[in-house]
RNA sequence: GGCGGCGUAGCCAAGUGGUAAGGCGAGGGUCUGCAAAACCCUUAUUCCCCGGUUCGAAUCCGGGCGUCGCCUCCA
């Protein structure tokens, strides 16, 4: 069965048939480089990478292009805020967003195409559509002419007389038409401009995904994704132009990610409540920040929250503590019952089914706890099945984590969070072995008071049979204030 | 005011007509000197409220309440 997508544009799951077989071509709308990254910024690129992961798994190959919009209002306006010039501004939270994104484990996009580096394909744009009739020049600034696409408004679900009704925008002097938006908006001498047929200005904000989609994609793709809350004005306003310029709709299937809110209000850059992912990196195992991001439908908003996130940690240490158990084994000749044998070796079929389903990570993650819950009854029946079972159990750990990516934090930039790479200092070992010698004289008030010690300085104790050993306490900086 | 989404256990969250996945937490147990960690078991006769359709509804329809987003830059 295809997999099936949900399509802003109709409101329903479609089926996802590309344009070309056996290929899928996907544009999302990146970041404006103005400020530091924030987890809002990390949803869609952590969805759209567990997107584009699972298209491959099914087959696909990928063409997947993310813009970064390097020019705009804030970014001028920061720049001169800090006497910089806007190239350095751009590059310099470009360079943090995708050193994110890599802690993330977001395999890079094909392209990342910024608009300073695409005005020649922008320019073509507005002109084409200006020669074609369907946008019009006013001291310097090009318009796009709303009235001329009878069905404006169509994947936000407003009619015009709607938008008209609920219009807040002061009805800008140059424009024929309230709604009509900018092409093309001209440059005061002293901001960053492009010379153009209309005279020297700059993208308005909406054509560069049109010019820039095409020009990487063509005409047509097959999925647009970018966060609910573009769907307007921005991707009603591309989909305007495209059509236009096109004369034929330019992405099939058009895929919105739900937003990311802090303490029930959306996190964005303008309400300063957002969470940086520098600092939260610092303090974060990234790979459960990942997960985290991918725990509930990608539809949904996500309410950030520090006990949620720390709580999705602690589910995802039995996933992990199980790989560690089965890690090393290998295929083996014994053959086990055929009923759980059959569950075991379903898994990867339903793992995927969920996600064939319009991406449920959320869903996937069920399959792999039941994953672990099977695996785990069969191990503790002990027996020569406990192998089989557990081989079978690091073969769908395996295939899970290389969409979902919740294994190997080894992999992805250490954490700060991770006292000593996985080490344990010296003076730690010392004192474990101290207490040990206590432990076997039956010194236990002793013992448990080094416990003490070693938990106040972020270290737990575990007491197994054999030996002792000390691991760093979750979620906590070693030897600093606690949370 | 207009448009769209959501409302499922203490918390998070799947499920869009066939009789409530999963995680956290909690309770019980195994292991342990005691713990911790790990593991096993248990934990919603019920899905915001009121009507309706249906043999059957968390799921469809109507109304209400609550909540979030968009209508201005935003992932």
């Amino acid at each position: 069965m295809a997999i099936q997508v949900f399509n802003t544009l109709t409101q329903t799951k479609e089926p996802l048939v590309p344009l070309v077989e056996g290929q899928v071509s996907i544009y999302v709308c990146g970041v404006t480089p103005y400020d530091h990254a924030h987890i809002g910024h990390a949803r869609p690129a952590v969805v759209w990478d567990a997107i584009k992961r699972h298209l491959r798994r099914r087959g696909y190959v990928v063409r997947h292009v993310q813009n970064f919009t390097d020019i705009d209002d804030k970014l001028i306006r920061r720049a001169r805020e800090r006497g910089e010039s806007v190239r350095d501004v751009a590059e310099q939270y470009m360079a943090e967003y995708q050193w994110a994104m890599g802690a993330l484990g977001v395999l890079p996009p094909d392209f990342m195409p910024r608009v300073t580096d695409n005005l020649p394909a922008i320019l073509e744009f507005v002109s084409g559509l200006v020669d074609r009739g369907y946008a019009y020049a006013r001291d310097g600034d090009v318009y796009f002419r709303v009235a001329k696409m009878p069905d404006y408004g169509k994947l936000s679900g407003r009619s015009r007389e709607a938008l008209r009704a609920g219009a807040r925008v002061e009805p800008e002097e140059n424009k024929d038409d309230p709604q009509d938006f900018a092409l093309w908006k001209r440059a005061p001498e002293d901001q960053p401009g492009w010379d153009s047929p209309w005279g020297r200005g700059r993208p308005g904000w909406h054509i560069e995904c049109s010019a820039m989609s095409s020009r990487y994609l063509g005409p047509r793709f097959d999925l647009h994704g970018g966060g609910i809350d573009l769907i307007f004005p921005h991707h009603e306003n591309e989909i305007a132009q495209s059509e236009a310029y096109w004369g034929h709709p330019s992405a099939r299937i058009w895929v919105h990610n739900g937003l990311v809110t802090l303490s029930q209000v959306k996190m964005s850059k303008s309400l300063g409540n957002g969470v940086e992912l520098r600092e939260l990196l610092s303090r974060t195992d990234p790979r459960v920040l990942r997960t985290y991001l991918l725990s509930v439908h990608y539809r949904s908003p996500l309410e950030f929250s520090e006990e949620g996130l720390r709580d999705w940690g602690h589910g995802l240490q039995r996933l992990r503590s199980l790989w560690e158990e089965v890690r090393a084994l290998g295929p083996t000749s014994v053959f086990g019952d055929r009923a759980w044998l059959e569950e075991l070796w379903g898994f990867e079929r339903r793992f995927l089914a969920a996600l064939d389903d319009d991406f449920n990570t959320a869903r996937a993650f069920a399959e792999c706890y039941e994953l672990v819950r099977d695996a785990r009854r069969v191990r503790s029946a002990g027996g020569p099945g406990a192998a089989v079972a557990g081989y079978l159990a690091k073969l769908g750990l395996a295939a899970a984590d290389e969409i979902l990516g919740f294994l190997d934090p080894e992999k992805v930039p250490a954490s700060t969070a991770e006292p000593a790479e996985g080490g344990v200092p010296r003076w730690v070992e010392m004192l474990l072995a101290v207490r040990q010698q206590a432990r076997q004289s039956g010194q236990y008030a002793w013992a448990d008071q080094v416990r003490e010690v070693l938990w106040e300085a972020g270290w737990g104790v575990e007491d197994g049979r054999e030996e002792s050993r000390a691991v760093p306490r979750a979620g906590r900086k070693t030897g600093t204030n606690a949370p």
